[in-house]
DNA sequence: AATGAATGAGCATTCATTCAT
DNA sequence: TATGAATGAATGCTCATTCAT
């Protein structure tokens, strides 16, 4: 086995140690065990636990983006866009709940840990939504009074806090699809300009 | 110093060290000191760590509920009710720096560690936006295929995400007026029927 | 109620707490609540935990003294006497088992954890025996060869062992009477003089 | 070093420092240092302070019991047969005074501690005079109307006292021989049928 | 004398990390 | 590279004792 294979088969173990136990909960010998190989191997992959999570959350999120811009790239109207980020969000947060139990706990927790960690993966995921709105503002679709620094936060929040009741909960209230026309519903007519939004509530219903 | 003053003083010390290094590295030798009180004092008034967040949350949020409530009491306008949610949000968790990180953070982490526990506080408080627009809608004035228990998660999780990047990031971008203004552009526009979107776009300009 | 009854109380509860669940594992709380006083009650009768252990063994075992005394006191035939000690002895330890599990356990760590202290009046109470043995060689009927200092403690051991067993198992295998009958069995045959033996022997059958 | 050495090196110590300052005094610490092992690998072979005292029972008792197997298994005559046991045991009692403290007192305590552990290898020692007697029974020797039952707690309560004395007074009263010699002029004389009790007599002296 | 809230020293146990093999 | 036995620092919690009332 390759190094690279051994690395990529910790991280995964170790997101699903994390996701399940939580970071502080979570034990070394726990993700070695997992990741079938001994605890003092992880040390030569990993400088310590921490370095565990940061390189589970750049990984795992890192792979999000991809995902996430290889379907965008097919699409160029921004209101799709942010239909197709919302809808792709919250699809993989619901098909994988280590990854989502991560990204709403461990990586919150993190910024206090350490405050040189910056989340740079994290926050180029977020921009994602931001550079959709520039766009849709420089296409004169979204409107121009809406900050997307603010904007691109509370869309995600809306996301974010929707997909993290789904994985504390066991049964699921609302389906993808449904939740998806809510938050479009509201975050398209609360963010496109008065012609487009009559223009897309019509081609909507 | 009566008995309900000593408990009160833990929690406030409780939040403070919690809020500064997170409930795992947090040290009761921290709280009792930050409490001005012996280790063993803490005891006479909690079962065990884990308890003493649980009363955080219960006892912080339930202040939160309060103020709120009693905020929200003086208006009738579901439209005003919203903004007087979100305004009264913002600011204390501006303003209380700590507070907002127990939140932010440990409430998230808390459904994890015990299942059995279920934050009915937290629960109660979010309920208040549904109520919210639950009157809304049955005075028509927000629209009727909102489903308020989707849309209570979007517009708290939309709050929630802002004010967390406020308290990690020192210098704060946006001041509590434009962000409630982009906030209440959003989702009213968003949420209310054609009318009174129209109405109450013209008497913000 | 005056100091001397609250002393006792204490005393009381004491053994029946340190029976119940050994010196170690016993509360002042425990004791304090069973004595139904407060906690800092016991400190204005006793100087420390360990304090009112000793007190515990020289007031239970001064009582058990004065009834054996007063039983021996009315039969002069050390045949008999040794026959009374240790009925008396094997009654006591299995009608109060607090008690015994005092004397069996307890009492043999007090010797370690305080050297100082001598447990005079345990001495005392085995010193019985030997009394008795004494008187008996004196009048040629127990023989001259037994040393008293050895026999007192092979008899007294002999019956310790026994209601031991009594006092960790529910239910008794043996009546005291049969115990009793054994025991003299053995020692009187094994300490007579060879024309005592003889006729106790007949005596008894 | 094998594990099992560093099993039996701690089994040792443990021995050791239990002897010395008791169970509850004694710290895990203590142990460790008198080991020369850290404090946490203790807990790679045992799995808590109480299952060290457990493990110190069954394995020095049972060191005990092969050593009295192994004298016991020359000799036929039950009457040397019960000499041997007791001189073994005094002798070994003598010789290893931390294994005796732990056997006179904390055995004691243990029964308390939990219930459910059983002292079996402590069972099966004293077992050793009951199947003596027995024996001696089966071939005339020993009074048909002793019960083996009884008679070897009193044996070993007997033997039990007299070390426990010697455990915790520096100085020896009397030699091993000069006891064994009493302690057998007792029981033996006590225990044998008369025919035999006259000829085991006359060939002491 | 009596109370019981407050104290803080003390310890069993855990677990991230190291390092000899 | 890989192992996993060994390490020892770190901490939640208990409880004998004190002392203000």
């Amino acid at each position: 086995m390759k190094a690279a294979d051994k690395h990529s088969k910790i991280i995964h173990a170790a997101t699903k140690v994390f996701a399940k136990k939580g970071f502080f909960n979570a034990r070394i010998s726990d993700i070695a065990k997992e990741a079938k190989v001994a605890d003092g191997t992880i040390y030569l992959y990993f400088n310590n636990k921490f370095d565990i999570l940061i390189s589970v959350f750049e990984e795992e999120i890192g792979a999000l983006i991809e995902q996430v811009s290889q379907s965008l790239a097919m699409e160029t109207d921004p209101r799709k866009q942010l239909e197709i980020f919302a809808t792709k969000h919250l699809t993989m947060m619901k098909k994988n709940k280590n990854l989502a139990e991560v990204i709403q706990i461990e990586l919150r927790q993190s910024t206090k840990m350490i405050k040189e960690y910056r989340n740079n993966k994290f926050s180029e995921y977020i921009d994602i939504i931001s550079t959709i709105i520039k766009t849709g503002q420089a296409q004169g679709i979204y409107r121009a009074d809406i900050k997307p620094g603010i904007a691109k936060r509370a869309f995600f929040g809306a996301l974010d806090e929707i997909s993290r009741v789904w994985s504390i909960s066991l049964e699921t209230e609302y389906t993808v699809e449904e939740t998806i026309n809510q938050i479009m519903g509201i975050f398209l007519a609360g963010m496109l300009v008065t012609d487009e939004r009559t223009r897309y509530t019509l081609s909507l219903s």
